[in-house]
Formats: C-alpha cells, structure tokens, sequence
DNA sequence: GTCTATATGACGATAGAC
DNA sequence: GTCTATCGTCATATAGAC
C-alpha cells in the first residue's frame, strides 16, 4: 500500500510544522520556514492546507487522537485504576522521550494564542477517558472518595509537571529514571 | 511619599502590559495595544522601554522578585517543610485567585519564546527556595529519602497542575476549595 | 518628556504562468 | 499541482517638532 504522493506531501508539511513550531515557537515560526525546511514552495504549502492555523489544528487534532487511542488500549488491557494510571502516565514519559516534539505540542504549548477555537487539553477526550479511570477507581474502593478533580489532579498533574520539567531542561535525566518514584508518591497521595 | 510621576507611568505601562500579555498572548499584543490601553504615545512608551521585549523582562523580573520574597518571609514564619511547603502553596492558590494575571505570567506563560535569555521559571530563585525547604525536610525526616526532584515535584508539581487547570477554565471553584484535599494528597505522597 | 508622522521590514496570503 | 513574483497589511521602532 504505497501512500499517495499527495499524502506524503501532507504529512512531511506537518511533521515539519511540529518540529518548527515546538523549536521555535508558533509565531516564531513563518510560514516561509515551514515552506524552505519542506522543501516546497509557498504556493503548494497553501495548495495543502488553507492557512498556517489550520496547520497547526490539524496537527494538534491528530497528536490528541493519537493519545486518545493510546488510553483506549491502555483501558482495553487493565482492568483497575491502579494500573490503567500507572500505564497512561508511563505512556506519556516515555513519548515525552522518544518523540520529545508530539508531547511538547500537546501538553506544554498555549494552543489558546494561536487557535482561539480550542478548549484546554486537558478538557479534551484523552483526559476526560483519564477521569473515567479515576472516578472508576474510586467506585471501585480503590481510590480515596475525594473531588474527582483533585484525585485526577494529584496522580496526574504531577507527572505532567514532570514532562514540563523535563522539556524545560531542569531535569537531566530520562523520565523512565524518575518514573518509579513518582508513581509512588502520586499513588500513595490518592489510595483508599 | 509621593510617587515621582516617571515611576507612576513606568507602573501604568508594566500593569498594561502585564493584562494585555495574559490575556491575549505576548505575540497578539503590539506595542500600538499596549499605548493605546495606557493612554499615552508610542514615543513616551519607547522613552521608558528600550522596546517591547524589554517590558516582558522588566514585568517578569519584578514578579519573579515578588514570588521570592513571599517564600523568605514563609522561611521566617515557619520552621519545618510541613508547614512551609503548605504555606507556600496555600499563597500561590491564594494570589492566582486573588491576582490571576500575576500568577499566569509568571508560571502559565512560555517565557522562552519571546525572552530566549531567560532560563525555565522552575530553576529561578523561589523554586530553588523551596527545593531547600523540601532537601531540608528530608535531612529532618519529616520527608521521604527519594529523589529531591521527586519529592519536590510531587509536593508541588500537582499544585502548580491545579494552578494550570484554574486558568484554563477547566475548574469552576476557586482553588482555595480544592486547597485541603489537594495538600493532603500531595503531603501523603511524600510524608515519612 | 511627550507628541505625530513615518521609515523599514516581515509576514501571511494570492495571482497567474507553466 | 507546482512554481515565482508580488500584493496588502501591520508591527516595531525612530525622527523630529514642540
């Protein structure tokens, strides 16, 4: 199944795009850069995409998808909160680490100043399905029967503040080093 | 004492800017914005900011300045992590409530993309301030002996998390709502 | 110090040939 | 579909009168 030419097309615009716009920044970034470091001109860039948004929409829309699938799994292959979170945040330290760029568009850059249409992330499908898990678990006498909000906020948040350390160079070492130790605290912070 | 008029409009710039660059984005405020909501021309502007940059470190700086000299003081008043810890985060919920823009430029906004000397908020002065307070409470045995990144970013990763959430509009109670719960969870994940 | 007017340049996006 | 050339706009910053 070789993919179309058009499609190939497409996809090196926007994989360009992430790397341009997390290196530099969305407004740091032209769509001129874009265009060079495709290595096409203006004018077929705006024959692919409309505008340099919806460059940056599309590319958020997948990265989200792509998360939202990954939980989906992680939901389909445990069968308790414990280690569903467990799974979903070393998920998301071990993209953090092999494909710095996806999660640094996701979760570290301010969408809001470049798609005024989107919600907060962290409103969106990915993590509500990580709610679910919380909220389960606390059905389940797993969880302690706190805000759902605070529960969701104390295994997570902590682990996402992990990623933004990360990414802003504070941390040296892989996330996977810190995973352990994290998850432990988070867990110890919210089991029943 | 009064204010010499200089330093008064000084202030009225840096506060503008401090609103507009919260509430639009550094990139989607120009210096024309920032005149016009003080009420004054582009040249006075310019006679006292070198250029528009130069206003983002002015009002990050001072911030910065703030935040630590608010941790100093919780240093004198408390004398164990325990209670410093929680008073510094009780603060920071209380000023993101209280002084939103505040909190939102020094913590939500990514300062490297229109300041490229600055190095990440969280290895500046307060943060390294309350490092101390963390590695301290560990030699005291009030804290778990893990990772002092660990322990650091489970205190107060999921607090700045919540912080995050706040502004976004994902939350709709005030975060001295979710203060209590959120502590405990936090204090359970690192406590010896 | 404060203003108005303007220089300068970059950017997003389009036109139109091939 | 792809390219080059270019348009219109707007932003930062400066010049120069008062």
């Amino acid at each position: 199944m070789d993919k179309s030419k058009k499609q190939k097309r497409q996809e090196a615009i926007l994989s360009t795009a992430l790397r341009l716009f997390t290196n530099m920044g969305y407004f740091n970034t032209s769509v001129s850069d874009i265009q060079l470091s495709s290595d096409m001109s203006v004018g077929t860039l705006y024959n692919y995409f409309q505008n340099k948004e919806s460059i940056a929409i599309t590319l958020y829309r997948n990265i989200e998808n792509c998360l939202y699938e990954a939980l989906c799994e992680i939901e389909k292959k445990h069968d308790n909160a414990h280690s569903r979170c467990r799974a979903v945040i070393n998920h998301m330290f071990d993209t953090t680490e092999r494909n710095s760029d996806v999660m640094q568009y996701l979760l570290y850059t301010k969408h809001r100043e470049f798609m005024p249409v989107e919600k907060s992330v962290f409103a969106s499908l990915p993590f509500l399905k990580m709610k679910d898990f919380v909220i389960q678990g606390q059905k389940d006498g797993e969880i302690r029967k706190i805000e759902p909000n605070v529960a969701m906020n104390a295994i997570l948040g902590s682990a996402i503040h992990m990623i933004f350390l990360r990414i802003d160079g504070v941390l040296d070492d892989s996330l996977q080093v810190y995973f352990e130790d994290s998850w432990e605290c988070s867990w110890r912070g919210v089991r029943a």
